[in-house]
DNA sequence: GATAATTTGTGCGTATGTATG
DNA sequence: CCATACATACGCACAAATTAT
């Protein structure tokens, strides 16, 4: 019987956990760790299989696992590839969409699916602190990582200070500058509230992700620098291709 | 035809959105903003259908939907039921299972599960930022709020500087109380990955939950007040009854 | 224990909008 | 343009379960 490097650093053979499922568990974090993100793909079988010290069988058994989680996509002949590689973002007082996925070398890209006028839903009215019945701006984007769908963000702007915005975004402007030129030089994240979800089959179909796998949602309340809300927003992620990230290390 | 107050406030009757469903999503959002807290049940359908001024059917149908999703518990002849309220788990620098439940008058508690001295997995060592092969105790207990279980966490302390702690988590001792006896006065939460993942059976029995619907997993790493690593945790919560929040509106 | 009130469950008929061919 | 099929929404009536009086 040869000993295994999970032997030695693992929880061993008698521990109750197959060794199939410790190997399972080991490409898990390392993907998870973008170990393979540069290439894309898991080391072949007799690779893998020297390395943890196991048989081919025991280590085809590991890796079937991965795929029937959605991991890793097994192709005859070719290899065995990432599945999904799990992007950080970030959930700060300064949130931004593109300086979030820029800092990690990836393409930030939206797609603006509806942009209209409506009464406030409760929720938005009451993260904007609006009165109940008064009229926001909704904008429907489909956020995309390298133009891959990871996000569906729903954004809720008051109508009363904001007229003309949704004009300025169907000719494609930034938000951002659209923002400035309201006057708002700067915005803060005041507060995020995460809750995961399955997808409904039209939201599965829009972010290209099976509806068996779930989603993050993150509702968020954005403030000017005279803490006065500008923007209440909700965000469904993919599961598979986003962790969210939250830092509390640098303050008081 | 009568004119619901959805006609008037949401997206209409020709908007390619049923009117059952709007309902549906109009009730999920007002259960999720707690409105049905105190009694924990939703107003009858007569009084609901009379509401939206729409047929007790067509209610109905929205009620059922909820149901579907689990939201809500349909008993025949006494009401309809909210079936998971979800509380407000900060992550916040001061992260504290304790307090956070306490803080909305939940009464907290903890089953230990496991209690051992491992081999560090890849992922614990590297938050505790150990060496490689470094032996840890790993502590995992079934985290309760009122009696019910709201997540399972796995803690990693480096052995090295905890031994003993073991025994003292099986004599029942709190936890913050033990990191005292070792000089821990107090200690910061640093860094919060969250994900989102379907419950494995047994996770999913242990936790009480159906294994149809999502959770939240949260990886953190804790730092004493020298900013050395003392725990490494990774829970995972029911995302049927958590939401996390994070705050970050009060830093520079 | 009997009765009434409340609440959910169900059946049938009708009308309308939508998708298909 | 028409015929068909289907899901949606409405209205009314009654049955069954639960609770209060």
């Amino acid at each position: 019987m040869t000993y295994s490097q999970l032997l030695a650093n693992g929880p061993g053979r008698r521990s109750g956990v197959t060794v199939w499922r410790q190997i399972a568990e080991t490409l898990t974090s390392e993907i998870r760790d973008r170990v393979y993100a540069d290439t894309g793909r898991l080391p072949g079988e007799v690779e893998l299989s020297a390395r943890f010290a196991v048989n081919r069988h025991t280590l085809r058994q590991a890796v079937a696992a991965l795929q029937s989680e959605g991991l890793v996509r097994i192709e005859p002949g070719k290899g065995t590839f990432v599945q999904h590689e799990l992007l950080d973002y970030a959930l700060s007082r300064r949130t931004r969409f593109s300086e979030n996925l820029l800092r990690q070398g990836l393409l930030p890209s939206k797609q603006l699916l509806t942009a209209r006028e409506i009464v406030a839903p409760e929720r938005a009215a009451r993260g904007l602190r609006l009165e109940k019945g008064v009229r926001v701006l909704m904008v429907q984007t489909l956020d995309e990582a390298n133009d891959k769908p990871i996000g569906l963000g729903t954004s809720y702007y008051p109508s009363a200070r904001f007229s003309g915005l949704l004009d300025m975004l169907n000719e494609g402007q930034c938000t951002t500058d659209i923002l400035k030129f309201f006057g708002v030089e700067d915005y803060v994240r005041v507060q995020s509230l995460v809750t995961t979800q399955m997808p409904n089959e039209e939201t599965a179909h829009l972010l290209k992700q099976s509806s068996t796998r779930p989603m993050l949602c993150v509702e968020s309340v954005d403030e000017d620098m005279n803490g006065i809300p500008i923007k209440y927003g909700e965000t469904i992620f993919c599961g598979d291709r986003v962790q969210l990230v939250v830092n509390t290390g640098g303050e008081s």
